[in-house]
DNA sequence: TTGACAACAGAACGATCGTTCTTTATATTA
DNA sequence: TAATATAAAGAACGATCGTTCTGTTGTCAA
């Protein structure tokens, strides 16, 4: 896309777009780009889509992409060697919600208590991200029932068996007897500063 | 929106959106939610609106509300005897980015290089959550430019000076001479965990 | 002055859409 | 057991949709 018309229409479609979270049919586009012909308004939206602003479901329905969402630099006020960074701002999405979470109807959120996972870097507050299912491989943070608690803690495997592994020294390794109730895997974490 | 069954159709329907962003035909909704009428399917919208998970546009096009986005938050100490299906009984709903951003317009997302402030929770590769401002308090952790390049330190004082100091004993504390310029303050992290 | 191209307008069409109405199966309650 | 609700299925239909194809208009370079 390297047309001045163009990118006025994509601004047009990013307003409608932030009000109504939806990319309306080609009719309504004549309206909104002020425009006659759809098959116009279709030759447009192809070349929003070559440049990536765009792009379709399998059931043929436009959907924005990242980019539709990204903004123009000059708006950042930024020194030299800035670090990638986005801004968040009101048209976009929750851009961190959609980040960590994948699959929203398996996915909660957990207040963590104490600092049994201290050393890594999960704090007494954070909220965690955890995704339910019941199956998880060696590595990853889960969350176990024990005694009818949920507990934060690394799944490792000692003699064949699994073991729930703090990140603190001053906690005990947990041998669950019998088997072990996983609840979910962690998949993020959000920490919110006072201020 | 009492029901198991329409709890169950807005899951998918969560799900859905979190891949495509856009809620599809009545059609395809069938498939989706495993139904063979659309008449159904409306009803079932319609349901969903009555319960403010979704809404119309002028155009009659379904759309999310603020509410389709929200996730439970469970407190860590739950009752004996859970289900797999828990959270969902009790505590509030959240959305991540309106929890950690006040100002979208103020705050930017920064990821983290490095490990200078670990000690504080804080990993590299982390996001940091930042809200743009020049004026900061004692103990604050804020980005600072020093050296044409942004970092992440606590704001200290010291002999009537300000310093900032690294969460990690590794690395030593900036005394920046002439005046500090404070990019921001952080006011939340996020962190995710690779799958 | 002509020819080519870009920027639209407009019509035509079959596919698909949402809506409404009728019917059916199962579960619940009286 | 009968009556009633609930949870769908299915057909029928006009409106709307996206697509394609053909015109029209203006601009600019040769």
């Amino acid at each position: 896309m390297n047309n001045d018309k163009d990118t006025e229409y994509l601004s047009k479609l990013q307003d409608y777009y932030a009000d109504w979270k939806n990319i309306p049919s080609y009719a309504r586009l004549c309206e909104i780009f002020g425009i006659a012909s759809k098959s116009w308004v279709k030759a447009i939206l192809t070349r929003l889509e070559e440049a990536s602003f765009i792009e379709r479901t399998p059931d043929g329905a436009w959907i924005p992409t990242r980019q539709f969402f990204a903004r123009p630099l000059a708006e950042s006020t930024v020194q030299a060697g800035m670090p990638a960074s986005v801004t968040a701002t009101q048209g976009d999405f929750f851009i961190i919600d959609e980040m960590l979470i994948d699959t929203p109807s398996k996915t909660t959120l957990i207040t963590v208590k104490g600092d049994s996972m201290i050393d890594a870097g999960i704090h007494d507050g954070d909220v965690a991200v955890v995704e339910k299912r019941m199956t998880a491989n060696i590595g990853d943070i889960v969350v176990a029932i024990v005694d009818d608690n949920f507990t934060l803690k690394t799944l490792d495997r000692e003699n064949g068996a699994f073991i729930l592994r703090p990140a603190n020294p001053a906690y005990p390794v947990i041998r669950p007897q019998g088997t072990l109730e996983i609840f979910g895997v962690l998949t993020g974490l959000v920490r919110k500063y006072r201020r």
